[in-house]
DNA sequence: CCTTCAAGTGGACACTATGTCCGCTTAAAC
DNA sequence: GTTTAAGCGGACATAGTGTCCACTTGAAGG
């Protein structure tokens, strides 16, 4: 008895090798179609075993998420407390706009990583989506629409990374394009109240 | 020389291996999630050996769209030349919501099918989108709305599959709420045009 | 009928990725 | 320096993919 031991704390090599392994990831994800990249891949490119990475990321997903986790956090920030249009005291309709605007933003930076991160349709089960529907959902209810629940879906699905790679690479729309027209599905939310 | 052979025509037994196969992976897409569904299992439950399978369907994804092929074309016969609001006829903004009720129908059969179809991204490759596509240009053209090119993938995106599927197994809602929900976008097409 | 021959068949094979397991190593507290 | 358990990493078992090729068989001609 007696080895003092701290158990919530993260020893030194594990802290370095979690970076590492973040650091090989990012770079593989920007290099390639992320859905090409191996969990091995990962490991060797991080000089680490395969047995250390599963430890901490079950999977691809995993990663990304934590690699993600970062820049949707500073959104999610803004949402709650940042300035209008973005945060908190604009018109509904206005808000929506502000935010498709920000989530384009951010889907241009990190399309590969968030295509990397779904791993068969999980995209609706990550709590970022959560977090997202909820905002999405109180503006629909602030704006007085019909059936938020069913609409709120409805509003997100654009911004789903697919179509948003698809309007983006396939047909080689420059953002502003994509932003003009869901500001268009944002006016569904107002000005007028229905 | 001479064996008289007519080279486009379909042997018997390929045609009821065929035939073998399309029953077998209709029943197997419709007991369990269709991602878990391996080309093993169809070959196996349609008493074929891998390599006859793959001759004809090199994955999942052609499989299924074999199977779903019936149903799409017939959706697609009625909006070409079917009767008012689906077909020609009505104003853009009523073919757009009519369009989006008989997806709605189309999904509800069939979604594992269409899930099943989804190797990967594939969803924006295959043909038929490409199909939906151009209709739902066409009616954004006709109403007059500014970027149609932008519009279209925006007003499709909540016809994805999986944004469906959620909607209806996740979150419980009945066709007729999230097709109201659709009918909602519609709107964005008139009726004046803008 | 019987022959012919290419379309068609099926299973073995090579390959790639996943996820787990477990003996060894090492950080860190005493 | 000793002790303890967290951490490590590579070997392994498993599973799915796609290809290859020797054999079988349908169907047309003689």
């Amino acid at each position: 008895m007696s080895s003092g031991y701290i158990p919530g704390m993260e020893r030194a090599d594990a802290a370095r090798n979690r970076a590492r392994i973040l650091a090989a990831a990012e770079d593989l994800f920007r290099t390639r179609p992320p859905q090409e990249v191996t969990m091995d891949d990962i490991a060797r490119a991080a000089g680490v075993g395969r047995g250390t990475l599963y430890r901490r990321y079950p999977d691809r997903a995993a990663i990304a998420t934590a690699l993600l986790d970062a820049h949707e956090s500073a959104l999610q920030e803004k949402l709650l407390r940042g300035a209008p249009p973005l945060g908190p005291g604009a018109p509904p309709a206005e808000r929506l706009a502000a935010f498709y605007a920000a989530f384009a933003d951010l889907l241009d930076d990190h399309v590969d990583l968030v295509l990397g991160t779904e791993v068969g349709h999980s995209r609706f089960t990550t709590g970022a989506y959560g977090f997202w529907r909820a905002h999405v959902r109180s503006l629909v209810v602030a704006s007085g629409a019909s059936d938020p629940d069913a609409l709120v879906d409805v509003l997100l699905a654009p911004l789903a990374p697919d179509v948003y790679a698809y309007q983006r690479r396939e047909r080689g729309l420059p953002k502003e394009r994509v932003v003009a027209a869901l500001a268009g599905l944002s006016a569904l939310l107002g000005p007028a109240p229905r």
